[in-house]
DNA sequence: TCCATGGAATTGAACGTTCCATGAGAGTGC
DNA sequence: GCACTCTCATGGAACGTTCAATTCCATGGA
């Protein structure tokens, strides 16, 4: 008998190729193949590269993940996980900064895989994600210092990094920007357009980032031997900022400059700006910070502080798959810088 | 040798507690776990559903899904695609969506994936997805009725689910608003309050939705036995409208109503309309279409039409699983009613 | 001649689940 | 008592890949 078993050249029933069809077309092994596909140069000669690589075109073979996550327990895939808040809220950069995960993440043949949480358990859903290991790393925006997220994440010894500086008993991965510093040019480029007076206006909550943005405007002022007053410093929600802004155009000495905590909260103080008769940028200069798409949608535009969202998407995958390769590296914090967006606004 | 070698006992390299661990501390099969798991009652006894369910509870076992999707060839995720303009453009209910998404995948224990393309080749995405299987189906939004990428995944075999109409040789796997019916209550209840002259800005492309609005709006009109003036229909991008409307307001005879064809628009209308003195929702109305948090933080807030955002994303996924469940299942596709939003701007 | 060396490729096993075919045991009908 | 059905349960195989160990073969030194 010639031949006693002749699997080889049938497609096998579920009709997709797979590693043993190039394999055969090759004339190599699974394993060869294998090795190939994971650029292991040091198991297989130049030859036999370019025959299996032909080979796998020619078939238009691609791997299948399913099986490649079962064995090598890596599911090419990072999370991402959000707060309902940032949803719902215009945080301004939340749309960017997806666009720029999506990138930053197939750059690196992995998939974002998004995630929020419903009920009131947050971690509920990353229990599943630690017992499941549906992905490989987390990402945590809106990251509070002490963010129990992180803290579980840390305990149960899943990759994840953090948008957002973590308490230093965490380990410090985490990128962020430096809210302080950004605010100087903003402020420098106030002054130096003969700004004196100054009111600040901020979104309400604890959160460290806007308290480092309000410390870095005092400090900035501070710089040039200013000062801003106690009641000219605000905070508040959509409502309150609206109020508040009525009330600080209406005094006798009002500010020139209204520096705003974010981008949408500038958006309302130019709205509430126009709607007393004044003109933002001629009559009352406006900051925001984010530098998002909102600012575009002012009239004029605003004059705000970037927040480099491609970059920092960039960082952040980077951090997670270096803990996925080596272990948990423990390196410190990055901080990006910011760059100065000018609008029509101040 | 006490030992020669007693795997038996020992929770395996991996470490995480697998179906068999379940099964023998249940005393039942590998099998029988997987039926309880899978919720096959007709395989197995109330008396061992529930000794296999204790099993898994105090092993704090979860099933391994890549071991699951190897075998059953179902990833259990659903794939969201998006074009680059819904994230830079402010789109105002894409956040919504994306969460809205989000919730409705998880609600039917499948994950989403989010998908972007950055080169020139937007269906190299897709092929990819055809041929890796990572998504069970695909979610496609912003589609053109003569969607190229639905063409593509309904030749390939590939699941999906289309926010948007398609065209009629295409699989109808679509839900989509009325946008026409949308516009008429909003144009009842402006003329309810007494607006006469009315003008129309909407965005330019010639997207089906975006001719429907116009289309809707001026047939609205037309039961009231009115009419929009050729030269007070008006399109174009964010510099044009903002144009756009301060010549609208310059004219003597200048409308009285205007109506946006989405909420960013209108929110700029807004803007303008401020900063030429004027103001929304007392001299001059203004109405927008999604019914987002754009809305919110105009001053005033805005009138507009709400889309119904997460009854969309449930419908979508609902078709995309019908379709891996039962195969190609060609249903009509589904209108959703809108409702209007009301604000201060009209 | 023999053995160590090392590059290139191969084979058996394993990852954790579900599919498939089969089996044990109890109940039913004749 | 026997065949039949029905319920519940089982073990082997398979999904497609990578890991770990092994083989093959040419080379070179002792």
């Amino acid at each position: 008998m010639p031949e006693t078993r002749t699997p080889a050249r049938t497609p096998r029933r579920s009709g997709r190729v797979s590693i043993v069809d190039v394999a055969a077309a090759a004339g190599v092994s699974r394993q060869t193949v294998s090795n190939v596909l994971n650029g292991r140069k040091e198991y297989y000669s130049e030859d036999t590269h370019s025959r299996v690589i032909a080979a796998m075109d020619s078939l238009g073979y691609q791997p299948n993940r399913a099986a490649q996550s079962l064995r090598s327990q890596r599911s090419m895939q990072i999370g991402w996980h959000i707060f309902g808040e940032q949803l719902q809220a215009m945080r301004g950069f939340t749309l960017q900064f997806l666009q720029a995960l999506v990138k930053a993440t197939s750059d690196v043949d992995h998939h974002l895989v998004v995630f929020t949480h419903h009920d009131d358990d947050a971690l509920q859903v990353f229990k599943d994600l630690v017992a499941r290991r549906t992905v490989d790393a987390v990402i945590l925006s809106e990251s509070g210092v002490d963010d129990e997220r992180a803290r579980f994440l840390a305990e149960h010894g899943l990759p994840f990094a953090s948008f957002g500086r973590l308490a230093p008993d965490l380990p410090q991965h985490w990128v962020d920007i430096d809210n302080a510093a950004g605010m100087h040019p903003l402020v420098d480029h106030l002054v130096s357009a003969g700004h004196r007076q100054f009111a600040y206006i901020g979104a309400e909550g604890g959160e460290f980032w806007k308290a480092e943005r309000l410390e870095g405007f005092r400090t900035a002022l501070a710089e040039h031997g200013l000062r801003v007053p106690a009641n000219a410093v605000l905070h508040g929600d959509d409502a309150a900022v609206r109020a508040h802004t009525r009330r600080l155009l209406a005094r006798r000495n009002r500010p020139t400059a209204i520096v705003a905590g974010n981008d949408a909260i500038a958006a309302v103080v130019v709205n509430v700006v126009h709607s007393v008769g004044l003109r933002a940028g001629r009559d009352v200069a406006v900051t925001g910070f984010d530098g998002g798409a909102i600012g575009l949608f002012t009239e004029p535009t605003l004059t705000s502080v970037r927040i480099p969202v491609e970059r920092i998407a960039r960082e952040l995958v980077d951090r997670c798959l270096r803990q996925v390769r080596d272990g948990a590296v423990d390196g410190p914090g990055l901080l990006v810088p910011t760059e100065i967006v000018r609008g029509g606004s101040a």
